[in-house]
Order: structure tokens, then sequence, then C-alpha cells
DNA sequence: TGCCCTCACCTAAAAGTTTTAGGCAAAAGC
DNA sequence: GCTTTTGCCTAAAACTTTTAGGTGAGGGCA
């Protein structure tokens, strides 16, 4: 009598991660999801463990999306000019999907880490890097740094940590790309 | 027949900062820190709003002692003396107590996070670049980028986002300040 | 076409959290 | 010793998580 909605783990990471762009990640709720696909709330329980379970998916499969949008944009860039498009392919992508960002934040055990696109980002910050002159360990000093930057800088930007003070945030943001440009081209020794 | 506890707004909000530090942030509810009191759920309630009135008390509550610390810190301090008490102030306290930074980061309506030690946060950073010659609004741009990079980095390296790799994290923290400062004394002008 | 088997989805139920409404007795004030 | 305040309680409704076990829809096979 009741038609199969066609649940699958895929589908319903998807329409978490969409869940979690509308009503932010922390609500995104098993019970909500059943909701959506109008189904009873156990039945989710098939494809998915359980709420940790569901929130992990959803966190991977925002570090994939992350990971190929950078992976796009890095594509025939070098130097400054990639440092940009990395940097923006972060605020552009928290701006677009703010609950999927903060997915990407979410707390992974290590193995999960370690076998997430995570380690893909790591990769290319330092594939940006070859475009400057830095030996190890100064290129992985620079790789947290630019981490630090990027996830710091949108992470306050999205919580409205910039607000209600001039300049513009969208200035900002290019004049602390310049700087760190100038600052990885002339990278001060250990003092 | 039974002896009262003592519950008052502050004492929820201390228990709620610890309970945080304990089990995380986001794991702070009402149920469990009535069970901590030995005092039935519903007897919270005369104190405080609701779950979302404890949380932000817990967050105004860091975001005091973070700005306590900072002044402390600052005090007698200059130049790069100064950037370096600042930033190990954002790190340790984040270190010590976990729960609480993450409170720190709680999204707070406009109108209390006006009202909020956040705004003694952005007077301290700015104060610590009167040791740099910096004009607006190069100054507010660095007072977004010293933000950015204190809070991505600790957050990354709590998050573990800096593990499975050499070298130690105290070292790139030590380097990265290194950099900020001979940025800070360097800025670039707008490209 | 008809049978069977898988598994998608269901009902039932237990345990926990949030929040409101109304009551009693312990403290505090006089 | 009295009243007033109010801290903490019981009761109850609404919601989320999770487990256990059942039924029928759909696909595979003869």
């Amino acid at each position: 009598m009741a038609p199969r909605v066609g649940l699958t783990t895929e589908r319903l990471t998807q329409a978490g991660a969409t869940l979690a762009d509308e009503v932010g990640f922390d609500q995104v709720t098993v019970s909500e999801l059943a909701r959506r696909f109008d189904v009873k709330v156990a039945s989710l329980y098939s494809h998915v463990r359980n709420s940790h379970d569901l929130k992990t998916r959803i966190a991977l499969l925002a570090l994939e999306e992350l990971a190929d949008r950078a992976a796009d944009a890095l594509a025939g860039r070098a130097g400054k000019d990639a440092l940009v498009a990395l940097a923006n392919v972060y605020r552009d992508y928290a701006r677009e999907h703010p609950g999927r960002y903060a997915a990407a934040q979410f707390r992974l055990d290590p193995e999960t880490a370690a076998a997430s696109a995570g380690v893909r980002h790591a990769r290319m910050t330092r594939a940006l890097l070859r475009g400057y002159d830095l030996d190890e360990p100064d290129q992985t000093h620079a790789v947290r740094l630019l981490g630090s930057v990027f996830h710091g800088y949108v992470s306050i930007e999205m919580g409205g940590g910039f607000s209600h003070s001039a300049p513009d945030t969208e200035e900002t943001w290019s004049r602390v790309l310049d700087a760190l440009d100038a600052l990885l081209r002339t990278w001060p020794p250990a003092s």
C-alpha cells in the first residue's frame, strides 16, 4: 500500500547536507530527515547506523566537494593566482553551503579522518606552495598558517564577527591575501 | 524535607562551563546540569530561560574570562612581546578549557554580541597594533588577520587537524608568530 | 505467470531531553 | 511567630534517539 520512497545511504547523506545548509549542521536530526522523506524515523536506521554516523557522512561529503572545487581552482594556476583561487574556494563554499562548511569541521575519529578528503586538502595547499620558495620544515609551517587563516577568516566572517565595522570584509579579504602572498615570498628565518 | 541546594543563575553558568570542559560544549544539557546538582530538571528553569539561554551565558562567561586574561597578558608589553603574549592567551585558554573555548564561538544575536566582551577583544588587538606602524584601514585589516590566525590555528589544532605530521605544532606556532610579526612590520601596500 | 526471497519500510516501545504549569515548604523579612 | 518570597518539586506534553520484530513490495527465477 505504501509505495517505497527509495531510501539509500547516499540519498540520506545528500538530503542531510541540504538540510544542514537550510537549518544549520547541528540542527540536522534523523527525525527531521525522516519527515522530509515522509517516512517513519525508524526506517532511516537501516541506512545509517545512528545520528553520529549520519553527521560523519555529511562531513565526508562536504570535504570531498571542497577538495574537488579546490582541485578545479588550482588547475593551471600558480603563485598568487593559485593562492587567491584556493582561498576563494573555501570562502565561497562556506557562503554557498554554510551547513556543509560547518560539517567539514565536524571532528572525525583518526581513522576516518585519515581516509577522508582532508588529506587531499593538505596536499593541495602544499602543491600551491611550490610557487613559492620554501623548504621543509618551513613549507609545513606555511601550510598550517594558510589553513589557519582560511579557516579562521571564513568562520569568523560567517559568525558575524566582522560585522558592525568598516571597512567591508571584501576589502580586508583581498588585503589579507596580498599580505599572505608577500609573506610567503619573504618567509622570515627562525628568530 | 529537601534541603535547598542554592541554585543561582551564576552557579548554573559556572557549572555549565565546567561541564562543557568535561564533555564538550554541545553536550551541555539542562538535564545533565540538573543531575550534577542532584535536582529535578524543571528546577533549573527558574534560573535559566531555556537551553539556548544557558549556552549564551556560558559563552559570555568564556568571552569575559578570555578578555581578562588578554588584558593581563598585554599589560606592560609591546611589539612582538605583546603579540606572542596575546596569541598564547588564546591557545592556552583553548587547551585548558576546550569547552569554554568552543562556547566563546557560540553564535550570539547581534545585541548580545555588542554587549559582550567580544568588543574588548577587538579593542585589545587594536591596542597591540600600536606597537606597529599601521594606519587605518590597514589597522582594521590587521586586526582581522590576527583574529583569523589565532582562531583558525587554535581551532584546527584542537580538532586534531595538525596531528599525524612532523614537525610538531609547537615549532610551527612560534614560526607563525615570527612570520606575523615580520608581516606587521612590513605591511604591504594595496596591490 | 506464479513463487519466493530480500529488504525497504512499518509498528511498538523504551529511554532521554526540553519546556510549561501549578503546588508546597524552606528561607527571609518584619 | 507571622507573612511573604521563592527555591525546588510533581505532573505532563512534545520531541529525538535507538532497538526489536513484523509485513508487504519488488526483483529474481522457474
